[in-house]
DNA sequence: TAGCTCTACAACTACTCGGTGGTACAGTTG
DNA sequence: CAACTGTACCACCGAGTAGTTGTAGAGCTA
């Protein structure tokens, strides 16, 4: 599926996705947006923080394509634009409890 | 499979993880380990950058579980510890290819 | 033993980026 | 029109970290 070896614009890329869901308040939003779209301002006061950073997370989850910004009148709705996210989650969490496991097994 | 809400602890091990492979040098790394191990001499001289560095980048992946190290005499050969990298190598890629085919259909 | 290679650690610098405060702009309400 | 709400942009500060330099230690070889 993917070319080996990556070529070096592709890694900038793939580091650059990786990066963009690598902040907890990030992961947050994506999470909070799961079960269907939130405004900037519910987001806040569900996640807790300031308006400011909130828009700004939106907005570097946006320009990556993560979510989806709509203007509604004086509101903004957010929603996942890609829901592969919650794969990459997935996928992590089962190595986390591979991990686990592995720790307990040696523990025993 | 995951909670949801997530969980703090969860989010922070998420972001970490994601954290770790969102360097473009430690993809790099990861790719190479990709046919088979390698010592961290061959990973310098294969991606270039100074030994140490590599050393240090090879020391954070391995402290994540994500490849493995071991010595072998005076080499230490450094393989892949968690394959499931290169699935959320692909999940990222193919939303990459995603948004790429709709900005070129837009174009259209 | 002496000398060489391979690896890892520590300290330093420079850069990136998350969080905050201030503010501008658009839309709504009275 | 004026006042308020919701959102985004800008500048700043501080924390985290990538890359470099220097060096120590372990293992091999003569």
């Amino acid at each position: 599926m993917v070319p080996h070896p990556l070529p070096e614009p592709l890694v900038e890329l793939l580091a650059q996705r990786f990066r963009v869901i690598g902040e907890p308040m990030r992961i947050r939003i994506v999470d909070a947006l799961r079960d269907g779209p939130l405004t900037v301002n519910e987001l806040t006061v569900r996640l807790g923080g300031t308006q400011q950073n909130v828009s700004k997370h939106v907005g570097v989850l946006a320009q990556a394509g993560v979510v989806d910004r709509e203007r509604a009148g004086n509101h903004v709705r957010c929603s996942i634009a890609d829901a592969s996210v919650f794969e990459l989650c997935e996928i992590v969490c089962g190595g986390l409890r591979r991990q686990a496991s592995e720790l307990e097994e040696l523990l025993a």
